[in-house]
DNA sequence: ACAGCCATGTAACTTGTTACATGATTTT
DNA sequence: AAAATCATGTAACAAGTTACATGGCTGT
């Protein structure tokens, strides 16, 4: 909902073209997620559709301007005043993953483990060396690409942190090695799992 | 891609049928993130359109199990040994929107900030109440789910101290308090923005 | 002339997600 | 008998993403 609700809230300011609002958001978030043109204009018609905007007609450039309505205001408003709730949903895919690696017999967890902080420890440099320095006077679009920076590099160091401190957990069970087989077959149908857990040494 | 390929990952284990999937899924991962049973399905068939399983017959049960390909354990072998990369897409939500709200005037970001920042302090609480005390002897589940309350954790942490820091930054420039207008208007079709960034104190 | 950007749009597609229908079996 | 769980499936939809077509304008 990010995307639909940033072009909304932009939106909120004043009427937008399409191809403008890639320009906004683009200056908003420092580049940094590349937003293909085709999707503003399909967000815009969803957008249209659930009656968050309104379609003007082309001007004399034909630029064709967009216009918020009250119900998009209210949305807006309600998306700035609310958390961003991360209950159901939300899944990080590396903890999905290493999560499933790790009860897998036969997976080499500790390889994907590796080959998962090679490359969060590479990009973490890449961004660090991206930081300008501190400079006294910042425009506002300076200061909003620092924090968009900022939030990767901290996101890359939580995960390296968390990825040495599953290492370690593993390296700490070395016996079952961390492996869970299927559940074994269940004899009828309705019957509950009562796995048995075999502990497979990878 | 993560439920698809983690349910694939386990049918390289062996066969499974559907609902079996789920509760394997769910021990993997701590039942932390609800997967809804038509999902599976809906998955399993894409997975077979894709050619990456195959369907068995039902058995004497009514089971309906499905067989992974050669193609399907291919897929398995280099999710697990390249990283995840998080290059383009992946948005973190929060980001976005706090980026967002801190260069739109006449949105209050350090009330947004407040409202993210106290239900990730309270998510925080709560994730680290449900760690479990220490144990000597711990199940391979037991350590899969301690996993990935830890990914949890650490990710709720990361995001709070970039919220201070966001915080924190914004006040050291109350001047023109992040806010960008949008970029004036263009006189010609196919001009590039040149936008003056207004300062507008909000 | 040509490359490249500005600008609008369409069509198809992916993964994820939910709501619903249906029925068997098990537990209470 | 009723409630809960097991089990399979269908239909629809949401948000994001990409590839493509089309044309105007600008700078070299």
């Amino acid at each position: 909902m990010s995307v639909r609700r940033s072009l909304l809230a932009i939106l909120d300011q004043g009427p937008c073209y399409g191809y403008q609002l890639r320009t906004e958001f683009a200056r908003r978030t420092g580049s940094r997620w590349p937003l293909n043109v085709g999707q503003i204009y399909n967000t815009l018609e969803r957008l249209e559709r659930d009656g968050l905007v309104r379609r003007g007609d082309a001007d004399e450039h034909g630029h064709v301007y967009w216009r918020i309505t009250e119900a998009g205001s209210a949305d807006v408003a309600a998306w700035f005043s609310s958390p961003v709730v991360r209950t159901s949903a939300a899944r990080d895919e590396v903890a999905v993953k290493l999560a499933v690696a790790a009860t897998l017999p036969g997976v080499d967890a500790r390889a994907a483990i590796a080959a998962q902080r090679s490359a969060t420890l590479e990009q973490l440099a890449e961004l660090r060396a991206q930081r300008p320095p501190e400079s006294p006077a910042e425009s506002a679009e300076d200061i909003a690409h620092a924090l968009v920076l900022d939030a990767l590099i901290l996101a890359a160091e939580a995960e390296a942190t968390w990825l040495d401190h599953v290492e370690e957990r593993l390296s700490r069970h070395p016996q079952h090695a961390m492996s869970l087989g299927l559940a074994a077959e269940r004899p009828k149908r309705g019957r509950p799992a009562k796995a048995p857990l075999p502990a497979i040494v990878s």
